[in-house]
DNA sequence: ATTCCTGTTTGCGCAAAAGCAAAGAGAGCC
DNA sequence: GGCTCTCTTTGCTTTTGCGCAAACAGGAAT
């Protein structure tokens, strides 16, 4: 495993108001692994026996219905912690993890996770303030679902992901990860047909620029008035 | 304020691991107070300055859209708290709690938080578990709402009424708290025209009983098998 | 008893989006 | 270059459930 530079930590929330010896001491119990694209890094329902810390990549949380059917319920981006189970006081993966793109990411046993509270100024309070934004989402999302039409739904799940994983091009906003119709699908509660002729038809308006499995939003504005949100 | 026996709280999991003299300070430091029907305890995007604990009633965690729309994500029943923005680390109440029936509730101000936190052996941990359900709540209702007929959906809102505070009753099991067709629709993102029509239709078939406000589930197998999952 | 208010039922037409089906098109592999 | 696989597009049909509208009913207040 190759040595990990504490500057990686040092910026991001949880790690934020430490030493640089403590950022060595929690780098130094982690395992660092690299995942390849569409793999599962843990599944719904397993027992939860690491949390993870994405470095690079992207992860889609997605959970399964008896069905066959899946829904993606949010994106983790590089920095985020993911599969904190024993946050919310649970011992199996509420949902499961697949990698949207090739992905690094350290993870930790479980059982340091009390430690790490115990022991880390700030860890327990900026990890719940972090359960409490994922909370924020899955709420605006119930909504967005429960009142919102397809077409202003799609609107928002672009904007959502332009603006967590945006690049800017010259062009207007790129999505940083593949993404196929179907997953767009699974995130909005559609079908990829109704995807597929949505975003044709805002292609003809100039709205987007989209090619297999990679979207570019070129006119943000005009999206976010079709999102029918303020936001 | 009465006197409150602290029998009513030993049995509650944020306290059941408390010494008898535990409890009594932590209700020494408690406001109790009772709410109307259709009062809201707290609303969204305020300043959260209180946490909550229901003895009596129900409430209605509620979203409200830009739209002037509103969705019901969950219920509270008695012997939960609500209102524990503190323990996400926010500090604006994230949905409004709207009373359901007429309600009771103990509160404590949010800078008490911290001391129960410290102070109370497995306070936190069973109060982050709480928040883990809820979050577990959270996406299997998204999962329903992307994946599923408002029929299941309908379905799926009776039953979890149902389990969640139902009352046994010679003719099947009675909803604890006053609904109307609206209130349903909000749950499940629907119109109250399709809601009742559905109502009505089950009602013809023997599977529900209700009466203004007010609903009894006759036949809680045949609903299940509506709503098309396991549970 | 009368009135008002809130909640409920029901019919009808329509639009949105799902289902079905089939063809096309990049991208990687041999 | 040819092949396969996955992803995408598009046309057509069918269905679901919403919107609108109007009437009805139980309760509470006067």
């Amino acid at each position: 495993m190759s040595k990990i530079d504490e500057s990686l930590l040092s910026a991001l929330p949880p790690f934020r108001r430490l030493e640089r010896s403590q950022i060595r001491e929690i780098l130094d119990l982690a395992t660092s692994r690299r995942f390849e694209e569409g793999i599962a890094v843990f599944s719904e329902g397993l027992k939860a026996d690491r949390f993870y810390l994405l470095l690079d990549g992207y992860i889609r949380v997605v959970r399964s219905t008896p069905g066959g059917e899946h829904v993606i319920a949010l994106h983790i981006a590089p920095g985020q912690l993911f599969g904190i189970a024993p946050a919310i006081g649970r011992d199996t993966y509420p949902a499961t993890a697949m990698t949207a793109a090739e992905s690094i990411a350290l993870s930790w046993p479980v059982s340091l996770w009390q430690t790490f509270v115990e022991k880390y100024d700030g860890f327990a309070s900026e990890t719940y303030k972090v359960v409490g934004e994922r909370m924020q989402d899955l709420h605006a999302q119930i909504v967005e679902l429960a009142t919102q039409a397809v077409e202003q739904r799609l609107a928002s799940a672009l904007l959502r992901m332009a603006n967590q994983s945006g690049r800017k091009v010259d062009g207007g906003v790129e999505i940083a990860f593949p993404v196929t119709r179907q997953n767009i699908s699974d995130m909005t509660g559609t079908t990829l047909h109704t995807v597929s002729r949505l975003l044709s038809a805002w292609q003809k308006q100039g709205i987007v620029e989209s090619t297999r499995r990679h979207i570019v939003v070129t006119e943000p504005q005009r999206l976010a008035d079709l999102s029918g949100t303020a936001g």
